[in-house]
DNA sequence: ATTAGCACTCGAACCTTGCGAGTGCTAAAA
DNA sequence: TTTTAGCACTCGCAAGGTTCGAGTGCTAAT
């Protein structure tokens, strides 16, 4: 158990370490030579060189070509990561920064969503992805029908946590407004603060319009169930276009897919995330094995949101080589953000802005 | 006037059209050689040489260098895209398909919206950009303000034309669901039908809770006016990386951010579109001088929707060498399609398949 | 155990060269 | 006058060759 962490010497690690540091900022393949020289390690570059060939046997470090210095593998990269403590953290003067814009707009989730990504984008140089906080077991808190047309109504449904799912439907004939508006207060008050399953057992307690709108309502609630999570915000994708990896389009391609094809994404949270804690920062190194069209990509992970409301995810996807440090930071600091966004949106009693409570 | 048509001879016309034509599918330059060759034009090689030559002259093509063939300038696709009639029509028996597509999610504007850009991308093979339907002199219709936890509440604002806004607000002190209901509906008896302007006029005839909520009102009728458009849905944004034009990262990033700023998106489609008639298509070729992030690329783009109710755009971002008859044909397809579709839910009275009236 | 020294490897960069597609010009043919 | 055949010329591109140097692995000395 423990003698896993002694696979490598002490001695191996630091080297190991240094050169998937120099590695992410140079791009470049890392010989024994710019190790000793830009770090003043007591060695020279002969040791380095031994220590490299065993790490690299070991399966930490390959070798480009016979000629070139080594790279990380993705085991490599994983042991940086796992030793990577805290580094990079934004400094506190920008994070009150950011803290104040979220809190400028604190009414409307979708611009939450918006901001998060952008900043996140940014801050990581990577492309940026956002979900907007959604409920694993919705409870409905209010619904409403709007006549719009004849007799076509809109639907409106409130759920726990904020969400709102809306429909349109045509009913057989036409109702007044007032009538629709009763429907609705009964419904809310009769479905309120329940789950889907006990609001469809009670819809056959109704008739007539009541039954009708009950069991759409039912319907909607069961969609909603079925979503497996809020809306996909991205931003930052042309900063992975930038990143010398993805130089050949091909390859560009194959990573950018991945963000247009909402399904793998949604497996990749479910997978991955929606397990966790919120707040856990989690990293996907190179696809892991798992998911093909990541091998050239990581992915820095995390679930946010409170329990019991609603729980969202965000995330950034770049080249494997990765500023982990800075990212990871930059992702829980994200995740912590909309949290507290989330708490406060459903806790708070009055607007107080974060420089006055502090 | 007239003669400004006849700049060219008939045969210039047809060898200007024959190059474009074969450039556009070969993506190389194109020699007098091939023309003559593939299409069996009566003349020989010297003579088309000739002509391309004159039409290089004229600005009609260029050659990218010395040994090489022509291609066209953005001059010769200009006249290209304007020669071309009717081309590349998606067949009969796809349109039906599609429809019925849009049909069975009438209920969902997000979904319509997500299934045009999809299919329009694939049909264009580039990357499609479609802005869901957006009034643009809003009108209420009706206004709900629902308790969510304590003192604060939920305001949802349904405009005429089905579009729906949120707002989380805080009030002074907590209210019943009851106080509030009675409050959305006065104000939605007082407000319905009314535009922003006269609802802000009438905000001061109220007092006490009805003048906050009614204040609150205005203020996101105001937001809602000038909301440029609905949110954009993008797809097949890998499309364009596979173009060989795209082959370089730079460019290709150049390209994409496009599609990623929106505030550029809004100026395009605000500028060339929304004078515009709906269905009427327009084709942005290589920025046409005034954007120079679009240098690379075409842009086919139109305005869809019903007066009075909403617009939309539905537009194909492809490189200036697009296969434009398919791309405008598809264009035109789809936001005669998504003009149906808005029409259909608002005025239509009962859920008709639409191979049930054919 | 570490290190200096050295031979070796191999990719990247650069040059040369030949090829061929495509042109423009001219003079002859229609 | 228009078209065309013929031909010299240009120039990008691909292929092959050479150099250069970074980085390695091994060995022998410390």
């Amino acid at each position: 158990m423990v003698k896993i962490m002694d696979e490598l010497t002490e001695r191996q690690k630091i080297i190991l370490t240094l050169v998937t540091h120099e590695h992410i900022n140079s791009a470049l393949p890392v010989g024994s030579k710019v190790v000793v020289e830009k770090f003043n390690i007591g060695l020279s570059s002969a040791t380095v060189r031994n220590e490299m060939s065993t790490l690299t046997e070991l399966g930490y470090l390959r070798q480009p070509h016979t000629s070139a210095g080594r790279i990380p593998t993705d085991k490599g990269y994983r042991f940086f990561v796992g030793r990577l403590v805290r580094e990079g953290e934004i400094p506190l003067s920008a994070q009150r920064k950011i803290s104040h814009q979220f809190y400028q707009m604190r009414n409307d989730v979708e611009q939450w969503a918006r901001l998060a990504a952008s900043i996140l984008a940014q801050q990581s140089n990577a492309a940026s992805l956002i979900t907007a906080p959604h409920s694993e077991h919705t409870k409905l808190q209010h619904v409403e029908f709007i006549s719009t047309y004849g007799s076509q109504i809109l639907m409106v449904l409130v759920l726990v946590g904020g969400e709102l799912r809306q429909r349109i439907q045509n009913l057989n004939e036409p109702y007044s407004q007032e009538r629709l508006s009763s429907v609705g207060h009964l419904l809310t008050q009769q479905f309120k603060g329940l789950e889907t399953a006990r609001i469809i057992q009670k819809v056959r307690e109704f008739s007539d319009l009541e039954l009708e709108l009950a069991y759409i309502v039912g319907e909607e609630m069961e969609r909603a169930d079925a979503t497996v999570s809020g809306e996909i915000y991205l931003d930052g994708i042309t900063n992975v276009l930038a990143e010398p990896e993805f130089n050949d389009a091909g390859d560009a391609r194959r990573a950018l897919r991945v963000l247009e094809e909402r399904t793998l994404l949604y497996e990749l949270f479910s997978k991955t995330i929606m397990n966790n804690d919120e707040g856990t920062v989690q990293v996907l190194i190179g696809g892991e094995g798992t998911w093909d069209e990541l091998k050239q990509c990581s992915i820095v992970l995390s679930k946010y949101g409170v329990p019991g409301i609603a729980f969202g995810t965000v995330g950034v996807l770049g080249p494997v080589r990765m500023a982990y440090g800075k990212t990871i930071s930059a992702v829980r600091f994200m995740s912590g953000m909309l949290s507290e966004m989330v708490s406060q949106s459903h806790f708070e009693e009055n607007i107080i802005a974060p420089n006055e409570v502090d």
